[in-house]
RNA sequence: UUGGAAGGGCGGAGGAUCGCUUUCGUCCCGCGCAAGCGGGGCGGAGGAGGAAAGUCCGAACACCAAAGGGCGCGAUGCCGCGUAACCCGGCCUUAGGCCGGGAUACAUGCGGGGGGUGAUGCCGUGAGGCAUCCCGACGGAAAGUGCCACAGAAAAUAAACCGCCCACGCCUCGAAAGAAGCGCGGGCAAGGGUGAAAAGGUGGGGUAAGAGCCCACCGCUCCAAGCGCGAGCGCGGAGGCACGGAAAACCCCAUCGGGUGCAAGGCCAAAUAGGGGACCACGGAGCGGCCCGCUCCAGGUUCCGCAAUGCGGAACGGGUUCCGGGUACUGGCUGCUGAGACAAAUGAUUCUCUCCGUCCGUAAGGGCGCAGACAAAAUUCGGCUUACAGCCCUUCCAAAAUC
RNA sequence: CGGAGCGUAGCGUAGCUUGGUAGCGCGUCUGGUUUGGGACCAGAAGGUCGUGGGUUCAAAUCCCACCGCUCCGA
């Protein structure tokens, strides 16, 4: 499959969810799991319609230096990983306190795992 | 050389791959008659800070009735100099530069004056004086109101508890002189004691006892030669000395400030919704400079609910070069420089070099630590304050070593 | 981005205007009462007044600068 149609791993602005209502919807009726250093919701889409993420980063996690990395390690990890979701999703993601200092590698072991558990995964 | 203090500066460099974002060019796809709109590919260029922070001051800019007057409120308050935007004038070779002047708020920087007497040292018998360092929001306490707890007799028109002294009376002792006690009248503020502060201080004279009552010195107040741009300093002289503290209590005086802030403010399209409750009111709203008049039927306030998108302000700015025209200034198919997001870009991985710390090693070298601290633009700019790994420079101090 | 407010015992608060003693309630501890517990009665302990400067004889209070927290604004 590689071969023919080598999947890029874009993350442009479609794939954002902007919307306070999208936030709203999504922590509302999708299915929530509380893992390490973050929290996820989500909220499967029929098959077809592209996946978004959304990144929430509350003051009480720290100042903007800590939020901005947290959204980014987080942004990044499911740029890396949007191919490997089992089918569309809308994805909110929580940070927690306990990001702060984290690098990207143990953030994506908690990524997985929480995908593994919802899952989510292929 | 090491350590410390103060001040100033810097806050890694060069690539690769994958992404994000702004912008330019080009190509493709969809819709559309077209203009254009939407999406995507490729290529080029740009993409956090010294504090971007705190939001403590101001300025620009925008709107509010013209931003002018009054009231209220707020801020500031010793002197001199420097620094910007800004305004004005003159000259030139006219792009622009140079010179001169004016004006400043928040300030800020430098220097000075005065103050505190905090610390240290020196001088003096002493009261005190001088020097260095440090601190400092530094107009007015005889414009007025109020305050100074407790303690103490008395806390701001001084006063008299224990005391000291004099005269008189009574009584006791005594041969007498006189002494002690009590009472009454008067003088005093030296000593004790209280307090943060007791109404100049030290030493002497003087006195019944005392007192700036008198004298010397110290301090203070006033005048004042002279010096300094000035705040002020002050040779010398006069005054027995008044005027406690606090205005970061109210307040008074002078000066300055209109208010609100880019969520300011502007534009386009569509929808919510012809929603509900309560109250007011019989007329209300619009057109209009006003009245008449005309049009509409509901109007106003408040609460709840729903909705709250796009463009743009906003970087196309700013700075500078060049070319024009002008007094300031202003214009441009010009070059260079170039953050511009809006659920909010500046990230991830990795290579080389260098810095620092730490560990291993005799050494060469190697391993580890996210280049390792603080902290990320949100209209722009100036200042202040605060945070900070490590490095560099200057000055000072201390210790050790050497000469 | 802009604006407003609050930090006092373990908890909740008063005192700040007009500067001199930090008070109250709950809770804690001790004793009494009771067969025991609760309730009640009596007593006690517990305070860097967020931090640091300044003014003052004297600061929780007045002034300044920081720190932390909360709320409001299309």
């Amino acid at each position: 499959m590689a071969a023919e149609t080598p999947q890029r791993l874009r993350f442009g602005r479609a794939a954002r969810i902007k919307l306070g209502r999208d936030f709203a919807a999504t922590r509302r009726e999708g299915e929530r799991l509380v893992l390490g250093c973050l929290i996820a919701n989500w909220r499967r889409l029929p098959n077809g319609s592209p996946s978004r993420l959304g990144v929430i980063t509350a003051r009480t996690i720290g100042g903007a230096v800590v939020r901005n990395r947290a959204r980014r390690l987080l942004r990044e990890t499911y740029r890396a990983h949007q191919h490997d979701l089992a089918q569309p999703v809308d994805l909110v993601l929580v940070a927690r306190p306990s990001i702060a200092g984290k690098g990207l590698a143990e953030v994506e072991k908690d990524f997985l795992t929480t995908l593994r558990k919802a899952r989510l995964l292929k």
